[in-house]
DNA sequence: CGATAGGTTGACGGTTCTCAAGGGAGGTGG
DNA sequence: CCACCTCCCTTGAGAACCGTCAACCTATCG
């Protein structure tokens, strides 16, 4: 990608928000026109089943590009919120597929895109005890907040309780005993949103910890 | 795309098999050359987590594309092997990529191919009741095996259960009697691997059946 | 006929869910 | 400044779904 394609790419972005807590971003159905970068705040994308129960997706941080997985179709095939105050990116989809059939480089990182969400799912259907989902949860978003930065260790969660069960397929109220065992044996400090890990190492070796006696699915 | 690109396309393709069932057609980690769409078989995609467990990501159909998760790194991230008999064609990703800089056609048909497997990755990944997700696997197989045509209800399974357990995250067992449980409420007709659905609208009710009484994840 | 792989069935226990009630924390109005 | 409300989170008790363990059965094959 050389310096021409990069003034094409950005011809193409239009700056959004900032966007308030709870706002919508786009709903499951609408019309895809644009993909969306995250460039501050917490965006949560969801659906809503047949049985009319919200199924959490993922959460995206700045640097993140939601709405990939409209591609397929005409239309989103889920809904994002902002969590918190929020400001994007939006690219016109259309207009960004042309200019990556001339720029390769463009079209290996669509690609990239989407296969790493397709990972990102296959993570999260992997079979896996409670303490092991929460526990690479806080990892992976520690990670993705310090952004290749040394990971400092404390992170302020931007979603609710519930929204972490239901992205985990946890009751909120086994999310809510997890945090006070992982305290309980000091591997974090909680207080409220505020979350700061304390024993790295030890969480690492919950979240890879194997099914064991697994009950739910 | 016109005829031209589909000769090229054509250009790129390798007939390769029949492989014998157990035949291994990709593995974890070797270098990502290829893409490959089933012409004949079945084809199981699984991998190895770090606890040495391992997880069965899909079974691909004829007509169905392999590999694509792969697109992202130079390495094939998951196993592939043959369960039966297995006729392939193979591509060379990078050549189809190329042509897919030149075919906006193609390059939108890479993009439906990932999603979808977003999609279905999604799907796997919901919270559902066992018996919710082996009506919901019957159907899916049923529907992709005829292909468009009216689905005749009568399959036979390529897979032993051990690997549909895995990949729908449950026991065997839990397997077994839930076959067991679904054809004595006359919903199937199963003997081993040959299953005969006899009641497609009940199945389905139970396809779409909410978490209700949960205990695991 | 014995061996092996795959499938079934039963008993039991565990992880996690549901149901229910009880504490903050933050905002608004008096 | 205090009362009050509303979320959000927490905690407890009991039950449920499903996994593990173990045994047995069947079919295929040499």
């Amino acid at each position: 990608m050389d310096k021409r394609d990069l003034r094409d790419l950005h011809v193409l972005v239009e700056h959004v928000g900032p966007l308030a807590a709870g706002a919508h971003i786009f709903r499951e159905g609408e019309p895809f026109n644009a993909l969306a970068a995250v460039r501050a705040g917490t965006v949560k994308t969801w659906r809503v089943d047949r049985d009319g129960r919200e199924q959490v997706l993922g959460f995206h941080l700045p640097g993140e590009v939601i709405g990939l997985s409209a591609i397929d179709g005409e239309r989103y095939p889920c809904n994002a919120d902002a969590l918190e105050p929020v400001q994007l990116c939006r690219f016109s989809f259309t207009k960004v597929a042309t200019l990556a059939t001339r720029v390769p480089g463009l079209q290996r990182e669509l690609f990239r895109l989407l296969s790493r969400d397709i990972a990102h799912a296959e993570r999260l259907a992997a079979d896996r005890p409670a303490e092991a989902r929460l526990a690479a949860f806080l990892l992976d978003l520690s990670a993705r907040l310090s952004r290749g930065n040394p990971a400092t260790g404390h992170l302020r969660l931007a979603m609710p309780r519930a929204d972490i069960a239901n992205y985990l397929r946890l009751a909120p109220e086994t999310v809510s005993r997890l945090f006070r065992r992982f305290r309980d044996d000091s591997l974090l400090r909680v207080r409220g949103r505020e979350v700061e890990i304390t024993d790295r190492r030890r969480l690492e070796a919950f979240a890879e910890e194997p099914p064991g006696h697994r009950a739910g699915s």
